[in-house]
DNA sequence: GGAACATATGTCACATTAGACATATACTAG
DNA sequence: CTAGTATATGTCTAATGTGACATATGTTCC
């Protein structure tokens, strides 16, 4: 956010500065679509490690294989409510779900 | 699950052993619900740690005091990434996500 | 009691998401 | 090349999520 834009929020009102972070909304758009990916990226890694392919997990998770597929593309179609549900259904406890959320993505192939 | 749930399942062919796990369902349901409450615990801890109160969050989100408090809650209508988003746009970075998700819940009152 | 404020609950129209299916593309082995 | 298998993409209908609004229930101060 520039600062012109800044100071025209501030002058409406928002001016008590401790909250001045959550101006940044654009910051706030990546860091979800970082933690999606981030969070599809292991449901991959879960899936691979245990040797399943996409159809064997999508009917633990009561799926379709092109639904697992969408899962780990983080495809737009896809909520995180739906990642995280299926990591827990794959055995995942909610502190490995929160390592996940946490963990920085892999380095990408360009 | 009870022993013999487990039996007739690896019967049927799961016997992969080391997926034993994904067979619990409600456990996995359990840790999601879990997971839900650690996170509108968060984002009410966070509205009042800046002595914010539900109509002017919601005027961060672009949302309503209604839907504060239904994310606050929760609620049935309230999803995951409603309430990550909103998490986001108060500052929250990643890790603050993570920390939260595997926060163990509060005591509650009775 | 009642005014002023904060939070909770119910409902609705509209938007988004989910599973299913068809089909496309990618990769291997013969 | 061609089967066989794995993964990806597009599209449909039904289900679920969203913001908005009205209204209810606290809570505090006079």
């Amino acid at each position: 956010m520039d600062k012109k834009t800044r100071t025209k929020l501030e002058a409406a009102g928002w001016t008590s500065g401790d909250a001045a972070d959550f101006l940044d909304l654009s910051e706030a758009e990546a860091a979800f679509i970082e933690l999606k990916l981030a969070l599809a990226e292991d449901l991959r890694l879960r899936r691979v490690a245990r040797h399943l392919n996409q159809t064997q997990v999508a009917r633990i998770l009561g799926s379709s294989q092109s639904r697992v597929a969408k899962m780990e593309a983080a495809d737009s179609s896809v909520s995180i409510d739906l990642l995280i549900r299926s990591l827990l259904k794959l055995g995942a406890a909610r502190k490995d779900v929160a390592k996940a959320v946490a963990r920085p993505l892999a380095a990408r192939a360009i």
